[in-house]
DNA sequence: CAGCATCCAGCATGATACTG
DNA sequence: CAGTATCATGCTGGATGCTG
């Protein structure tokens, strides 16, 4: 096997086989914490989450849907109605998901601001602005 | 501002200026999480790292580790030697980072057998697949 | 050793038009 | 209403070659 063998290091932690990767994939995309933060406050239907999400694309809004549905984050119910409703909610492995995720926005929102000013000292040093005053 | 009223949601989650996106956006990126979680384990040449997480190319390596030490996360240290040796550690911020990320690891990990159930299960229901025996 | 500059391929995202 | 299908594109990420 191709294994980092001189430590017990990530060995594959960007191969497709690792969860950590995979899940982490899925709700990097740009839409999928919207949705899930969207679902925490009850079941929506399509047009709910489309209205409320604005800026969402038809296809990036059902291919984000589609993913939550098949990883068993949210449940869609389809009532044979006429026209169409579909709800979406959010399973208890979703609500699940959620938190990790809450987990990492409150430690970011807690540190975002020494992490803008480190932004700001980085850039300076790249980018000697002049010494307003020698 | 442009801030959605009729709910206390998102309302920026996927603008620039959203904290939870900018170090999400980080952190989803191939090789972050290999980069810090080498260097949780102590200071690194480039080498070292290079190396270590084998599959990055320079330039994602060069990319990601720019990245982290503008936000923060690690340092740089440079020693005019020849021929040149350049050190890369974990500031605390880093070591801080490193914990909710973490925390994901590990829930990702409990659920992935759900998780993965599930995705078998959405793949069948779309994929009618003939039932071995009628 | 530790990069930077350039070029290129692929996928993710997005806009648009159409359908049950 | 709730999508699907198609087309266009921009950026991410990888390969290569050069430098202090």
């Amino acid at each position: 096997m191709t294994t980092v063998e001189s430590s017990g290091l990530p060995a594959d932690v960007y191969s497709a086989k690792c969860p950590t990767r995979q899940v982490l994939d899925h709700i990097s995309g740009k839409w999928t914490i919207l949705v899930v933060d969207s679902l925490l406050e009850g079941t929506m239907r399509y047009t709910d989450l489309s209205r409320r999400i604005e800026g969402v694309s038809q296809k990036m809004l059902t291919q984000t849907l589609r993913a939550l549905e098949a990883d068993g984050f949210v449940t869609r119910t389809v009532h044979p109605t006429i026209p169409p409703r579909v709800e979406y909610a959010l399973t208890d492995l979703g609500r699940g998901l959620a938190e990790p995720i809450t987990a990492l926005r409150r430690w970011t929102e807690t540190h975002i601001n020494e992490i803008e000013r480190a932004r700001a000292r980085f850039a300076e040093a790249q980018n000697p602005p002049p010494p307003s005053r020698a």
